[in-house]
DNA sequence: CGGTATCCTCCTCGATACTG
DNA sequence: CAGTATCGAGGAGGATACCG
């Protein structure tokens, strides 16, 4: 129903891309797959996501909040207390989620090998287009 | 196994999450997902995939290869004929590509609808950071 | 046909600092 | 605790042109 012969540029097909851009982005994946876990709290999920800065979870949250996928409980008490968890529409998505971090942990070992052994036929590892030097202009 | 209480950013983490970052990336998802329907050509794979360009279906492939996900096959006639599909390694991963599409598909009106009642509560979709106006350089 | 090589532009992410 | 504001660097991706 999707890889129609003909490759015409449906609206449907253009919306689908870009959801996928946000489900397959770097962090979301990682976030849903930690609050299929549990409910968590804003810090905990900062630490449970280690890499990840204050700013790009909060970005990154309020985007699945929109989506409809994270769902944004302030509890009014001092200090602040928020809970984020999976809303029924994310929690539709757990599965996936879970299998797709599943195969990723399953397989590193795979594709370390593939990469390992791609850079040995070709001439190691990707390189950077070596900086031209007299590129740092006027700062 | 994962979500362990505590955040230690181990070395599998890091890979796992470098490995998400590839199989989440806008483009390897579709490309992926073409290959799980059938073998397929260069240009085939370029109209298949429309918005995606000729570079970025390159560099897309290449990486694709690289991880053992994709394997390119070149027909020794001229004009050339090189043809890409699925390794079995990028078998393991199809049936949870598929099932992430097929997600995205199912559920293209529901985040619409998500996003639309988000928007209306707070104000409007997210604005851009509102070009200065003066940032419009000749053209 | 199936790519590379360049160039250039956003846009994402990280670091840091400040606030309710 | 749970964010927002600001800044700056880098990489991903598009346009275009050329090659085997």
């Amino acid at each position: 129903m999707w890889a129609t012969s003909c490759g015409a540029a449906t609206e449907a097909d253009h919306r689908a891309r870009e959801i996928l851009t946000r489900v397959g982005d770097k962090w979301s994946v990682i976030v849903l797959y930690q609050l299929g876990e549990d409910t968590m709290r804003f810090t905990e999920l900062l630490r449970t996501v280690p890499g990840i800065s204050q700013r790009v979870l909060a970005v990154t949250l309020r985007g699945l909040e929109r989506d409809g996928l994270v769902s944004r409980t302030v509890h009014p008490v001092v200090p602040p207390h928020v809970d984020y968890r999976l809303t029924p529409l994310g929690e539709t998505l757990k599965e996936t989620v879970t299998s797709l971090v599943r195969w990723t942990h399953e397989h590193l070992d795979d594709i370390d090998r593939a990469r390992e052994s791609y850079d040995e036929t070709n001439g190691g590892p990707p390189r950077r287009p070596a900086v031209p030097d007299s590129d740092l202009r006027s700062r």
